[in-house]
DNA sequence: CTCGGTGCAAAGCTTTTGCATCCGC
DNA sequence: GCGGATGCAAAAGCTTTGCACCGAG
């Protein structure tokens, strides 16, 4: 009984399927399965959730392979990782979903995703400027709630 | 014999003098000696490469107090933190040096600094739309070399 | 059949913590 | 002298590595 996916699905297993091959990586059950629950969540995870996760269900992979496969898929931009805190890694799923920034509030931590065109030229000029090719970048607002009944507030 | 100091510095000592006082901590000879070792350096550094450097000088400090000094450093505004790769926390100097931000080279790993005067107005554009208020921000760009010459990406 | 991939556990690295000692206030 | 700060080493937490076994091509 295969697992609800969203319609994108098919194409992303088939992007990392050539992606393995052209590399001539092998196509194991682990790799595939791990794709398959990265895509299934849709929000920001970090590697030891997505273990967790997979060891309830039918794929119990080891930490090693999870690791190994994440760099895989993220060579091939169907993962990407950030680095918010200070510590953990977080990653999510990169295929057709646009581009966009973080900002993280400081009293309830939660991460809110945004879009902002400026930023690509920002990029652009910047990049003129220095002498760069600039092929990605990583920004980052940290915040606070402007909702004064936010719980963590309170608790400050 | 005194190191030789950059004007500043004697600002900076007065800030966390006063930020110490104010906050009910104690004026150690060990925080004020992290403080003119971390204004000495003028690029990025981890702890690591702090803590050696002050193992070779008169100033013998534990690793722990080099965190936690950091940290008061950083609360007052004299020290900033920077997540750039992975693992490793990377630290800079912050008084009087006006606010940048980063291009990271994938082909040298050089970080050079740069300043964009509408990344301010990304800040508040997002914060009001979203309701938060932005005091702070991190950008990174990932770029390549234009230069053919550069040696890493001979070595690639 | 070969050799890359997996799983497991151990090792590695950065950072945090516990505790006895020390010293700023 | 009190209580916070330091130093040391041990512990913690995330990630990588070594090695024997497995299985994709």
């Amino acid at each position: 009984m295969p697992v609800v996916l969203n319609k994108k699905f098919g194409v992303v297993k088939q992007i990392f399927n050539s992606y393995l091959e052209n590399k001539g990586l092998r196509k194991t059950p682990e790799r595939f399965a791990i794709l398959e629950e990265v895509y299934s969540k849709d929000d920001h995870f970090d590697v030891e959730s997505l273990f967790l996760s997979m060891k309830k269900k039918k794929y119990q992979v080891s930490r090693a392979t999870v690791y190994n496969t994440l760099d895989i898929l993220i060579e091939c931009d169907l993962v990407s990782r950030h680095q918010f805190g200070q510590n953990i890694a977080q990653y999510e799923k990169a295929y057709g979903y646009k581009q966009h920034d973080h900002l993280i509030c400081d009293d309830c931590n939660k991460v809110v995703e945004f879009c902002d065109p400026r930023i690509h030229s920002i990029q652009q000029t910047v990049g003129e400027l220095l002498g760069y090719e600039v092929f990605n970048h990583s920004l980052i607002l940290y915040a606070a709630c402007k909702n004064e009944n936010c719980e963590n507030k309170i608790n400050k």
